[in-house]
RNA sequence: GGGCUCGUGGCUUAGCCAGGAUAUAGCGUCGGGCUUCUAACCCGAAUGCCGGGGGUUCGAAUCCUCCCGGGCCCGCCA
């Protein structure tokens, strides 16, 4: 519409000059002003280029404003007819701005009750494998790989609800020198029987470190293992997969109490045992990219801007993580379109290493997603030497906190509810904490904010979802009242709702508009925060969907008006919204509930 | 030392990739709102040389460049 009258201006542009924005001053805008200016003055020899030496001196004889306007006049009856989702077009300054008409709202209401749970979802298609969280079974998993948990889990549910079929892994190392360590620590100390099973690991393992600082030839014995388990001995592989076992029974718990799900655990071992590490070695050196460094194999990556080699093979013969890791991904490249992994700032190097060698062994290679550290006030994280903060803790106040909150507000209700909205609340908040920001930003952990549950976190959108769920199940009691109960007044008299037969266009409230046009906007935002790989961003959507649900609550009342019709259709709405913000949530793997 | 990344009111943070309308929101501070569908809510106020300098552009938080500060990496660890 809008090219069709720049067109008619007799300016030299096709639809897809045209984009628009979304923007404070209108539902849609676009710029298109500016660009015909620049267009203009660029001359006819030059499109789209920087016209280096052509704009300065002449100065156009029109300003942008004067174009927006001329091309808003120019916009015929008809086309504008045609576009009946468009309600009006008006130049604002250089500006030209697009509000939509009534049967827009009324027509994303519809697809909302059609949809349901459905609502919002996209049309990509194509198989992702997506590899997150991934963390060495020596222990319990700590704060800093929650947000790799929560980054991924969020990532994957995202993916899916844009239309991809997504399979989710979690890449076990159960061969490195790490767990070489563990295994060894499990022999040399007893495990504390009575508690969380990595957290029994870590304890032990945490003890193997201090040995192996105090006494060198720990590592012989360590080093012997790694032989030992590389070459098959059955003994070790077992000892080393009892470990890994307990580690990742642990992990699996944290997880599952999260919301984070796997599909797969994929172990690295099973790189060696079908010689798919050895395979990769040989083609490595097929290439001729690879050369001998002290007995090591090393690989020359300089040709995709690396100036480290990478090492492929140790010179006592074992396999590196780094090997074992292009295996992973030779292995997962004909399963999939595409592979997403999610990765700590550590891994930047390596991971870009790990795909100039896919590039080199011409296998597809992964989208990597990194997000910067999570330390603490005294420095990094770690393990090793049992420097964390455990995600377990972590999650446990959180749950407590949320507890003595609704112990606070919800006093008469039974235990069993309040110990499940605790949960809900709890696990969201933290999920919510974390995925709000986005990855590259470092942060360092402290418990006071951590505890302290923002306002507009996951609890505002949970308060919302409740709050629609609320107003729902008091107009179905209405509808249905209990035999017992006393007459309806007129005010509250039963209103046969479905979703179905509400008449929209009664909804004509600007709060209502807002909320509508905000729920309109989900697929939208769920594309484009998968399209970025950006789980922030629909964070924030749902952020923005609880705001916009909140000030209808507060302006627009459901239950206590006299209209019938204005009552079934408001009630239609708050069934939308109450979709929406469910849907929301569950993209965030954040529990939605009826009440709290 | 080299590479990557971040720097936005007292604190946390969106916007930056695809430069344009008074820079987003929360916490905290100050003030207001529960006989009306759950106040984990809503409304209002104050608070910003968008780390600093230079450049490109009609126009820069956004692009380029240098500098300063924080984080990460530069292992035959993962």
């Amino acid at each position: 519409m809008l090219s069709e009258a720049a067109i008619s201006l007799g300016y030299d542009i096709t639809k897809e000059d045209v984009s628009f924005e979304v923007s404070e001053h209108a539902d849609l805008a676009t710029r298109l002003a500016f660009r015909l200016m620049a267009a203009k003055k660029g001359g006819e020899g030059e499109d789209g280029g920087k016209g280096k030496e052509g704009g300065k001196g002449e100065k156009s004889s029109v300003n942008p404003a004067q174009i927006a306007k001329a091309v808003v006049d120019a916009i015929s009856e008809e086309s504008l007819k045609s576009a009946d989702l468009i309600g009006k077009v008006v130049a604002t300054g250089p500006y030209i701005n697009l509000f939509v008409s009534g049967k827009y709202l009324v027509q994303t209401l519809e697809n909302v009750a059609g949809a349901k749970e459905n609502y919002g979802s996209g049309k990509r298609t194509g198989k992702i494998l997506l590899e997150h969280t991934s963390a060495n079974p020596n222990g319990p998993l700590h704060v800093g790989h929650i947000r790799n948990a929560i980054l991924g889990d969020t990532l994957s549910r995202i993916l899916k609800k844009a239309g991809y079929d997504v399979e989710v892994q979690y890449y076990v190392n159960d061969i490195g020198r790490q767990i070489a360590v563990v295994s060894w620590a499990c022999t040399k100390y007893p495990l504390n029987m009575n508690i969380k099973p990595d957290n029994a690991i870590v304890d032990v393992y945490i003890k193997a470190n201090q040995d192996i600082a105090e006494d060198e030839s720990v590592n012989e014995h360590i080093e012997k293992l790694m032989k030992k388990v590389e070459t098959g001995d059955k003994e070790t592989i077992e000892s080393f997969s009892h470990a890994v076992d307990m580690a990742v029974a642990g992990i699996s718990e944290t997880l599952l109490l999260m919301n984070v799900k796997h599909d797969k655990f994929v172990r690295e071992s099973q790189f060696i045992q079908s010689g798919a590490v050895w395979d990769i070695i040989t083609r490595l050196e097929a290439t001729g990219k690879t050369r001998d460094a002290d007995g090591a194999l090393v690989v020359d990556l300089s040709d995709y801007g690396f100036e480290k080699t990478l090492v492929v093979r140790r010179s006592n013969g074992t396999s590196l993580y780094t090997t074992r890791d292009l295996a992973y991904h030779e292995w997962k490249a004909p399963q999939c379109d595409r592979m997403i992994d999610v990765f700590g700032a550590d891994h930047k190097l390596i991971s870009g290493q790990l795909r100039a060698a896919l590039e080199l062994l011409k296998v597809k290679t992964p989208d990597v997603v990194i997000f910067e550290f999570v330390s603490l006030p005294e420095g990094s994280m770690s393990t090793r030497r049992g420097v964390f903060i455990s995600a377990d803790d972590l999650l446990a106040q959180m749950i407590e906190a949320a507890y003595s909150e609704i112990e606070k507000r919800r006093p008469e209700e039974t235990e069993e509810f309040k110990k499940a909205v605790a949960r809900m609340v709890g696990i969201g908040a933290a999920r919510y904490d974390i995925i709000k920001v986005s990855p590259e930003k470092s942060t360092v952990f402290d418990w006071k904010t951590a505890l302290d549950f923002e306002k507009q976190g996951a609890p505002f959108i949970q308060y919302a979802h409740a709050r629609a769920s609320n107003i729902l199940s008091k107009a179905a009691e209405d509808a249905a009242p209990a035999p017992t109960a006393p007459a309806a007044s007129a005010a509250t008299a039963a209103v046969p709702f479905t979703p179905e037969t509400a008449d929209y266009s009664l909804l004509t409230e600007p709060a209502e508009a807002a909320l509508i046009k905000k729920i309109a906007l989900f697929e939208q935002r769920i594309e484009e925060s998968a399209e970025n790989l950006k789980p922030h961003t629909f964070a924030i959507y749902a952020r923005e969907l609880a705001d916009d649900f909140n000030q209808f609550y507060r302006y627009v009342p459901v239950l206590n008006i006299e209209d019938a019709e204005l009552k079934k259709s408001r009630l239609a709405l708050v069934y939308s919204a109450k979709v929406a913000l469910a849907n929301a949530l569950s993209c965030l793997g954040i529990d939605a509930p009826e009440s709290m």
